[in-house]
DNA sequence: AACGTGACACAGC
DNA sequence: AGCTGTGCCACGT
């Protein structure tokens, strides 16, 4: 139902290969990913389309800008996501990202969106 | 068609 | 310095 196939849901889609395109060992917040989409607001939106996402889409890399996994609440397991990211290479603590600016990923710069060219 | 919800972000208090 | 309120945009009912 609410897959991809929803012709509306190009947002939703564009999260999904955002977020798919992730690496290993690093993680990015929703706020990034919604401002490479062009609605640097609509953070609340990308979490809503991860809702949705499949497993091969790592929403467990997703956390909010502060680096608190704040959507472990719709995982599976409250702990799911925590361990998964550990598992990764990526040390966390109290469902917290321990250096998330050292492992921030931004969608902005992976993808090679010139931002800051100017 | 309209209202409510939702895994956030930012400003104000 | 932490909490509350509002804004944002799309999906769900």
């Amino acid at each position: 139902m609410y897959e991809q196939g929803s012709a509306s849901g190009d947002f939703f889609r564009s999260v999904h290969d955002t977020v798919r395109e992730i690496p290993a060992g690093r993680v990015t917040s929703y706020g990034a990913i919604a401002k490479y989409l062009g609605s640097a607001r609509s953070s609340r939106m990308v979490g809503w389309a991860l809702n949705g996402a499949s497993e091969q889409v790592a929403a467990h890399r997703v956390v909010n800008r502060l680096g608190e996994l704040t959507g472990r609440t719709a995982f599976p397991g409250p702990d799911m996501m925590q361990d998964r990211l550990q598992a990764e290479g990526v040390p966390v603590e109290n469902h917290r990202v321990l250096n998330f600016e050292k492992y921030f990923w931004d969608p902005s710069i992976a993808l090679g969106d010139e931002v800051e060219l100017a």
